[in-house]
DNA sequence: AGTGGGATGAAACGTATGTTTCAAACAAGT
DNA sequence: ACTTGTTTGAAACATACGTTTCATCCCACT
C-alpha cells in the first residue's frame, strides 16, 4: 500500500493556515488547494474538519509533551533538589526550541496555535487537549507549585495562565511585532531573544507578592480529583 | 422619525453572542432571532456584518477610551510627579470597571471582546481599532516608559506586549478558565479578582532585571518616527 | 499478467451563511 | 386625510461551506 505524503501535506497546509486565519475562517478548500491535494482527501484521511484540527495539534504537541516529560524524568531522577522557577521556564523554552523538526515550521506557528486553542471557542478542541495532554500539564503545574510555595494555589493557577497568555500572544503576533521593533529600533530581535526576555519577566511576575486580599481565595486548596478526570487545566 | 430600539437590541445580542462564540461562529440569524428583530435589520442599520462588529466595539471602547483619556488629563494636570507602574495598571482596571452602564453587561463580556479583538485574525477589526484608538494607546505607552526608565526601550516594547498578552489571553478565555478554577478549587473567582491578581504580576514583571545580554539590543534606542506614523503598537 | 484494495479526482449534495429585494406597515408633517 | 420618508417583514438570491458519492487510477501481491 502506498504510504502517501498527502496526509503530511494536508497537515502542513492546515497548520500554517489555521495559525494565520483561525479555524472557522480556514476552509477545507483553501487547505487542500494550498496542499495541492484533492478536496475529498481531508475527509478521507481524517474523517472531518474537527479531526483534522485535532491532528494538527497532536502532531506538534505530541513530541513536545513527550520530550518535556522525558526531561522532567531526567531532572527528577538526577537530584531531588527543587527546581527553580527560572529552570522550569527555561525548560519550556528549550523544549519548544528543540521540537522543530519540520522545515518551514517556526516556533511562532506553534505558539499561535496554542493561543488559538484557548481563545477560540472550539469546544471539542478543549476537551481533546485536556484528555490527551492534561496529565503532563498537571505534573508541570505541581513543580511550579513546589518552586513557588508561598503563592496560594488559586493564584498560581491564574498566574500560569498569565504566563501562557504572554507567551502565546507575543509569539502569535511575533512576525508583525518583530517588523515593528525593527522599524522602531533599527535592530532585529530573534525569536529566541524574545523568549529569553520573557523568562525574567515571567519569573518576576510569578514571584511577586499576592494580589489576593480575599481570605477565602487565599486559602482555597486544590480539590482532589473525583472519579472522572474531566475538568482540569489543559495543554 | 421614530428612533427605534432595534439598533440597541441588535448590539446587545451581538455583543453577548460574539463574546460567547466568536465572530465567525455567530451568524446574523442567531443575532437577530435573539434580539427579536428581522434578519434584514442588521444590513439595514449597519450595512454589513463587519460594520456590526465594529459598532459593537465602538459602543464600549468609545466610552472606555474617553474616560481613560480624561483620567490621564486629570492626573497629569494635578501633579507632574511621575505616575507609578501600579497606578498605571490600576488605572486601566478602574476604567474598565467604571464603564459598565448597561444592564446585563458584565465585565467579562467587555474583556472577552477585547481578547477576541487580538486573538481573532479579523484584519478589518485590527485596522479599525488602530485607527480610532491608537492615539490613546500611544499616549499610555509613553507614560509606561516614564514609569520604568531603567528598562532598555526595546525590552520595554516587548514587555508591554507581554502584558497585553497576559491580559488579552486570560480575558479571552476567562469563562472557561473560571469554570476550571471553580471545579478545581471550589471557589468562584470574579473577573475583578482576576484583574487585581494580574496587577502585581505584571508590575513585577515590568520591573524585573533585564533579560537582554546582547549589548546591541540593550543600547537600541527608539528611532524618531519618519513621515508616515504607520507601524505602532495598537489597541 | 492479472487482480484487489487503498488512494485520488471530479462532481454533486445538502445546508448555512451574508446579502438583497420589494411590498407592507408605520410615523410624522402639512 | 393624504403624502412622504423611514423602518419592518417574508422571501428569495447567490455563494460558500463540509461532506458524500462514485468512477478511476495506482501499486502491491499471487
Amino acid at each position: 500500500m502506498a504510504q502517501s505524503e498527502t496526509v503530511e501535506r494536508i497537515l502542513d497546509a492546515a497548520e500554517q493556515l489555521f495559525a494565520e486565519k483561525g479555524f472557522a475562517e480556514t476552509s477545507l478548500r483553501l487547505i487542500t488547494s494550498k496542499a495541492g491535494v484533492n478536496l475529498a482527501a481531508v475527509n478521507y484521511h481524517f474523517g472531518s474538519k474537527k479531526a483534522l484540527i485535532q491532528a494538527v495539534f497532536s502532531r506538534f504537541l505530541g513530541p513536545f509533551c513527550a520530550s518535556l516529560e522525558k526531561e522532567l524524568d531526567r531532572r527528577q531522577a538526577k537530584s531531588d533538589t527543587q527546581v527553580s522557577l527560572e529552570e522550569l521556564l527555561e525548560l519550556l523554552v528549550e523544549q519548544a526550541l528543540a521540537v522543530k523538526p519540520r522545515s518551514g515550521n517556526d516556533l511562532s506557528i506553534f505558539m499561535r496555535l496554542l493561543g488559538l486553542a484557548f481563545s477560540q471557542s472550539q469546544g471539542h478542541l478543549r476537551k481533546y487537549l485536556e484528555e490527551v495532554y492534561g496529565k503532563v500539564f498537571r505534573r508541570y503545574m505541581l513543580l511550579v507549585h513546589d518552586a513557588a510555595p508561598r503563592i496560594p494555589p488559586l493564584e498560581l493557577f491564574w498566574r500560569v495562565h498569565f504566563m501562557l497568555g504572554a507567551a502565546a500572544f507575543s509569539m502569535s503576533g511575533i512576525k508583525a511585532l518583530r517588523a515593528m521593533s525593527e522599524t522602531d529600533f533599527g535592530v532585529n530581535t530573534s525569536i529566541e531573544q524574545v523568549m529569553r526576555m520573557m523568562v525574567p519577566f515571567l519569573a518576576a511576575g510569578m514571584r511577586s507578592e499576592t494580589g489576593i486580599n480575599d481570605p477565602a481565595l487565599a486559602s482555597a486548596q486544590l480539590k482532589p480529583r473525583s472519579k472522572a478526570p474531566s475538568a482540569a487545566p489543559k495543554v
